[in-house]
DNA sequence: TTAAGTTACGAAAACGATTAAGTAACAAAA
DNA sequence: TTTTGTTACTTAATCGTTTTCGTAACTTAA
C-alpha cells in the first residue's frame, strides 16, 4: 500500500504536509494542498485505518452485540432488518460495522473487553439479555452506547412502540367485531411485558375482561409451541375467537393447527402475527399484524450512536420510540353484530 | 486502556520483554515470563489491535463482501445462514468480521480499497455479481478471497452442489410417478445455470422430454413472479404434476394461485422449493425441498479462508463442494402407476 | 585461565499516521 | 529601520506494539 512518505517523497515535502494537506488544515498553501491532494489520488492512496486509529483512537467501527435465547444470529427476522438498516446508515456515514461476540478465541474476553480491543467507536445493543453482567458492564462503560428495545437509564434506546403496536392492533381486531381475544406471547422480556401489559390494558378499557385461559406464554420463532398452545384454545369450552400470536413466523404453526381441526380463517377464527415480516404478506389470507418499523429503528440507532460518538458533549440522552402500523390482513376477518 | 507500558513498569522491565512474555518467547525466563503474564491479566490487560495490526500487517479481520440483485442484504434467508456459520466458525479462531461495501462514504473506494483501508487479512465473497469488475479487481488481488456459489480460476470456491442438489430432488419427485415436472427457476446465475443445466439433464436420462413452456424465468425471493408463472402453467393444455421453485419462499407465491384456483396439494399438484429453510418446514403440508447445507458451507468458507491467511504456502486451492439433502415434505404426493 | 557458548534481558527502530511547536520568508505596521 | 504578524511549511514526538540486534552475566570446554 502507498503511504503518506510515498507521497512525501514524490511531492518533495514532509509527511506533515501531507497529512495536513489531506486532512485540509488551514495552514498548507492552496497549491500544495491541490498537488498533494491529486498525486495522493493518482497513487491510489487510502490512509491505513490502523494507523490512524491508533494515533486519534478512532477506528470509525461500531460494534454491534446481538445475542438472542434461541442463538438464531444473523437469521433472526426482526434482527436481520434492523440491523441491516442500520448498517446502511452507518456506512453512509463512513462507519463500518463489526460484530461483538464472546465465542472469541480469547475465551475470557468479556464483551466489553472486545469492544475495546477492536476500539470500535461505539456499540449497538440489541436483543439480548440485558440481565447478563456482561451486558451491564457494556452499558456501565465510558464507551458510547445505544439499545434496541430496552431502556437503560443513562443510555440512549431506541425502543419498537411495543405497547401502541399492541394497542393499535387489538383496537382494529376489535373494531372487527372480536370480543374473545387470546394472545399467546413470547418468552418473557421488557419486550414481552410491554405487550402484555398493554394487551391486558387495552382490552381493559374496551370492557373486556380477558380469562386467564386466554393468555398464553409461548416461544418466540416457534410453531412447536404455537401449535400446541393452539390446540389448547381450541379446546376451551369457549374458544377465542382470535388468536394474537408472539411473532408471524410462530403464527404458522397455530395457523397449520386451526386448519387441521377443519377451521377456516378468518370465517371460523382469527389469527394476528407481530412483526409485518415478508412472510405475514404472502399468507393466504394475509397475516393481520403489526409491521415494526425496523427501517426506522436501524436509521435511528446508527445516527443517535454516531452523533453521540461524534458530539458527546451536545448529544442528548433520548429515548426514541419508534411507532409500527397495522398491516389489515385478511387473517383478521368481520364478526356480526355481537358489540 | 493499559498498555504494555504500565505493566512493565509495574514489573520492572522493558516493554520488550512484556511484549516477548506475553507472546511466549522463547528468550524469557520461566520465572519472569510468568510474572509478566500474571500481572497483564491482573491490571486487566488486552492488545491494543490497531497497534498490533500496525506493526504486524495483521487485523484478524476478515471483510465480508455480499451484495445481491434484490439489495435483501442481510435479511437473504440462504446468505444470512451461511454467514451466521462463518461468523461462528471464525470467531472460534480469533477472528472478527467486518462488512465490505460501497455505501462508503469515501465515495470513490472500490471494493479492493475498501478492504485494504480495513486491512482485512481475507475476504470471504458471496452471492454478488461475480463479473462486476469491482469485484473482479478484487479476486484478481493479492488478499486471501474466498468465493461462494461461484468459481474462479486461482481461488479457493466453496460451492453449494446445485448439480447434485437439482439431481436429486428430481430424482425423488420421478420416483413418486411425476413426469410432468416444471421449473420456476430464478433469474441468470452461476447457480441458475447449474440448477436449470441439472433439472435438464436429469429429466434427460430419465427419458423424459421436456416442453419449453415447462420452464420459466421467474425471480428469487419474490412470490409475485412465482404467483404469475404457476398461474401460466396451469392454463396450459397439459399441465405439470409437479413444479419447482426458485427457492422455498417463492413457493409460497404459487401454492397460493395453486389453492385459489380451488386445486389440493398434493393429491391435485405438487410443488417443490429449494434451500430447506425453516420456512419450508412448518409448512402444511411440509414442503418437500433441497435443503443446502448452509451450515457446512458457512464453516468450511471461514476454515479455508483461514488457512489460507495463516499458511498461504500450504493450503491448496480446492473447489470445495458441498451436498444438500431432499426434504421430502408431503407437498409432492405420490401418482399412480402411469410409468 | 581464557575462549566460546548460552541465557535472559534491554535499547531502539519501525509500522503509518497526527499534531504541537518551531522556523524561515515575506509583508505590513510603527 | 525595527517590530510584529502572517503564511507555509518542517521537525519531532507520539500512539502501542513487534522485532532485530546488542550485551551483560554466567556456564562450559579447552
Amino acid at each position: 500500500m502507498v503511504s503518506m512518505k510515498d507521497i512525501s517523497q514524490k511531492c518533495g515535502v514532509s509527511i506533515a504536509t501531507v497529512s495536513k494537506s489531506l486532512n485540509d488544515h488551514s495552514d498548507i498553501g492552496e497549491t500544495t494542498k491541490n498537488y498533494i491532494k491529486k498525486t495522493a489520488k493518482e497513487m491510489g492512496y487510502f490512509p491505513n485505518s490502523s494507523a490512524r486509529a491508533l494515533k486519534t483512537n478512532k477506528t470509525y467501527n461500531i460494534g454491534v452485540l446481538f445475542v438472542d435465547e434461541a442463538q438464531s444470529g444473523l437469521t433472526h427476522a426482526y434482527f436481520s432488518h434492523v440491523l441491516d438498516s442500520f448498517k446502511v446508515t452507518a456506512e453512509k456515514k463512513g462507519y463500518d460495522i463489526t460484530f461483538i461476540s464472546r465465542n472469541n478465541v480469547h475465551k475470557s474476553m468479556s464483551y466489553l473487553e472486545h469492544s475495546k480491543y477492536r476500539g470500535v467507536d461505539g456499540v449497538v445493543i440489541a436483543c439480548v439479555d440485558f440481565h447478563d453482567p456482561e451486558v451491564l458492564e457494556l452499558v456501565r462503560s465510558d464507551l458510547p452506547v445505544v439499545t434496541i428495545d430496552y431502556t437503560f437509564n443513562n443510555r440512549i434506546a431506541i425502543v419498537s412502540d411495543n405497547i401502541k403496536g399492541m394497542n393499535d392492533l387489538i383496537s382494529f381486531i376489535y373494531e372487527m367485531g372480536h370480543r374473545r381475544i387470546a394472545y399467546i406471547h413470547g418468552a418473557d422480556s421488557s419486550v414481552t411485558q410491554n405487550r402484555v401489559g398493554s394487551f391486558y390494558k387495552t382490552l381493559d378499557s374496551l370492557g373486556i375482561t380477558v380469562p386467564d385461559e386466554y393468555v398464553k406464554e409461548g416461544i418466540y420463532i416457534d410453531t412447536e409451541s404455537s401449535a400446541y398452545l393452539t390446540k389448547e384454545l381450541l379446546d376451551l369450552k369457549e374458544s377465542p375467537t382470535c388468536i394474537i400470536y408472539p411473532d408471524d413466523f410462530s403464527s404458522i404453526g397455530g395457523i397449520n393447527v386451526i386448519k387441521e381441526s377443519g377451521l377456516r380463517i378468518p370465517e371460523d377464527i382469527s389469527v394476528a402475527g407481530y412483526d409485518g415480516t415478508e412472510l405475514s404478506q404472502v399468507l393466504d389470507p394475509k397475516l393481520t399484524t403489526l409491521k415494526q418499523d425496523t427501517k426506522s429503528i436501524g436509521k435511528f440507532a446508527a445516527e443517535k450512536l454516531i452523533n453521540l460518538i461524534e458530539k458527546p458533549k451536545i448529544a442528548i440522552l433520548e429515548r426514541v420510540v419508534v411507532e409500527g402500523e397495522v398491516l389489515r390482513g385478511g387473517s383478521v376477518g368481520k364478526i356480526g353484530n355481537n358489540s
